[in-house]
DNA sequence: ACACAAATTTAGGATTACCGAAATCATTAT
DNA sequence: ATAATGATTTCGGTAATCCTAAATTTGTGT
């Protein structure tokens, strides 16, 4: 599956998370393209059963398409967070997380999936590291409590 | 930029490492596409700079096209050792890593510099840490030491 | 009911990057 | 020196994705 049928997809599913279908302004907007580009786009995913589209209606995933589009959208999510506890601001964290996201290993998103919800659950320790690692990056040394 | 062209810059980067220039068929293999493709890159990036190409002899980078390679390379090598840590196999953190290497922001970058420099630098507490999150990982469960 | 505005699709074209086959060049073995 | 071999390039095509402009459809306000 190309790359950009996964954006259009993930784009539906969280479009769709609003409303009942997904039209295709509202997709074209949410992609940077042009109406004409998301038209042609939908079609193909349509004929690959990915969709239900009917024209000048909006469209809808199916449930092959569904499952990519929330596959796709979870790596998103799981990359951002990720990359927010590297100290990288939320917009660029977005922003990258969409170059990210497409073609990574099962691994790779199960083990970034694993890192983020360590992380966040661990009870001990792990927020003092993670105020450790802030200071490093700020300060670009060190706090005394890592150093011996 | 286009995404591509930073692939055939990192190869060169890297085969020009061991050798004098790199050959067409030395490119091809490393990108996995047929000479005929490389070579007609090749004349795209000779045209803009980056490279120095003379039909049937192998290619170098301009000193332009000397940092872009050499970028790529390090984001990539930044963003295997993240993926390392994070208990990827090499095999796919290589692999993935070339997915995730291009188009990113500057501070994301520098994060994951930081994050890696941190980890494999920090002179306390890190290394246990790891320990801890290389149990969880396996186990699904927190390690003894983690529980309050 | 119907004209108009907004949304959508169609048609025609551009770009990037790939390939296979055929032609060209360079090197090496005799 | 030169013929064979392997590397490289050229040529003609294909596929994916985007665009603009023109045509079509839908839905709204009166």
């Amino acid at each position: 599956m190309m790359r950009r049928e996964e954006d259009y997809l993930e784009a539906i599913y969280i479009i769709t998370r609003d409303k009942d279908s997904a039209r295709t302004t509202d997709i074209a907007n949410y992609l940077d393209v042009k109406p004409a580009s998301a038209t042609e786009m939908l079609q193909k995913l349509s004929s690959k059963g990915l969709i239900k589209y009917k024209k000048y209606a909006g469209s809808t995933l199916t449930e092959k398409g569904y499952e990519v589009g929330k596959a796709v959208s979870e790596n998103h999510y799981a990359i951002m967070e990720l990359l927010k506890m590297l100290q990288i601001p939320e917009e660029i964290a977005d922003r990258d997380a969409c170059t990210m996201e497409h073609d990574l290993d099962e691994k790779t998103i199960e083990q970034i999936k694993k890192f983020v919800s360590f992380m966040k659950n661990c009870p001990k320790n792990i927020p003092l590291w993670m105020e450790h690692f802030k200071i490093y990056s700020e300060r670009g040394d060190f706090p005394s409590e890592c150093k011996e």
